[in-house]
DNA sequence: GTGGTCTAGACCACT
DNA sequence: GTGGTCTAGACCACA
């Protein structure tokens, strides 16, 4: 099982919340392959939000194949969830340093103290 | 001066690339108190973008104090540009280090590899 | 007889792929008129699906006059199976030669190719 | 430039016919890397249809690094568009074959009936 | 002008 | 009960 966080202040649009959330349960194991997803409407109700917008989280992670669904059954972790290729994986962490650098120096931060705080807060959870 | 370079493919609007870089540029020292940056037009030929695209960027610098526009003359370096408040810094900090562990634990990266990676990209420059 | 085979990834619905599986062996001489088919709950016990699933294919076979189930008795390959109108069955493989052919080409397959494909399945069975 | 055209009767869901044609399109080279596709709005108003259901369309596409989209700028072919793995091809073209012809099969049709008209519609066009 | 997101609500298809 | 599709309409973000 997973407990779904939305935060409408962060100006992530709430269906990538969910893809992300989603994606890290996997990745950190709260989530393990075969298991069943919230379903559509319990999920709308549970985040207080529109039933369409878990659908098109749902779906994205559908065609990436990282969740499978039976239409009349339920959605649930597919069997591919947890593979990603060494190369894209590479490719993507170099990605979002770069971005998050570039971010970081833009307010003048240190590599040092960016790597405290990223120490700190990891360490946390 | 200062090279701009855009990446479409980032998903980081065009704008928003526009004012990171200037702002890296202050905290970097390659952009000084009271320089010129390019006039709008020049930078909207150079990056091929449409011009309201620069002048949104300038505008938003400029309402953050630290760039200063002067009517027929041109954008400047504003003298606060170097001044960020602590208490707001930190904050600051906080924030796009949360965001940013929140997205690369999505892919499944350790604290561990994505600090590695940081030191990698941060000894470069 | 006749062994069922249920592919969930197909994205053909499960009571679909049953009907279309008995119109094969009845096509292909595998089920013969008056034969016998599993009663619902044990294809349902066998297929690991829900019951209901295994009466809705069943009961759209009956409509087409294919199968007769006679209460408490079971269901039966009926009299009239083999029976199919002449236009009826052009329209038919007309509707999904063009169906088939439209999704092939969305890929990029070459009418060689898919024949090439279709030979070589259909020699092996 | 690409017509599309929506066919109500056949079941598949409008997005799909739009994914299938733009697909379609790309592999036939009417849609050529880099060209624009028309607007969600200007789409929408062309097929009759709600603007929702063009975007879910472009979207997909966009997720399978088909088309690129630049928000405020428009939705494009994208440079990987053709690019399709031989192994993922290959294995797409039996799986779209085997379903194909045990449907064909569920109908009485012989490999010889289908292949011919395969070959009279393909000859068409 | 472009696309992106979300809502409310409807109806359909499948299990 | 499950998910799938579509509509109408709104508001936002970007170029």
């Amino acid at each position: 099982m997973i407990q779904f966080k939305l935060d409408p202040k962060s100006g992530v649009p709430f269906y990538r919340q969910i893809i992300d959330q989603i994606r890290y349960g996997i990745a950190s194991g709260q989530l393990t392959v075969g298991e069943q997803l919230p379903t559509v409407r319990a999920l709308a109700v549970e985040l207080k939000i529109n039933l369409n917008t878990i659908t098109k989280a749902y779906k994205e992670l559908e065609i990436q194949s990282i969740l499978e669904t039976q239409q009349g059954t339920g959605t649930f972790i597919g069997p591919k969830a947890v593979v990603i290729p060494e190369k894209e994986k590479n490719a993507k962490l170099s990605d979002i340093c770069q971005e998050f650098l570039m971010i970081a120096r833009s307010y003048g931060f240190s590599l040092e103290e960016v790597i405290n705080e990223l120490k700190l807060k990891g360490g946390k959870q």
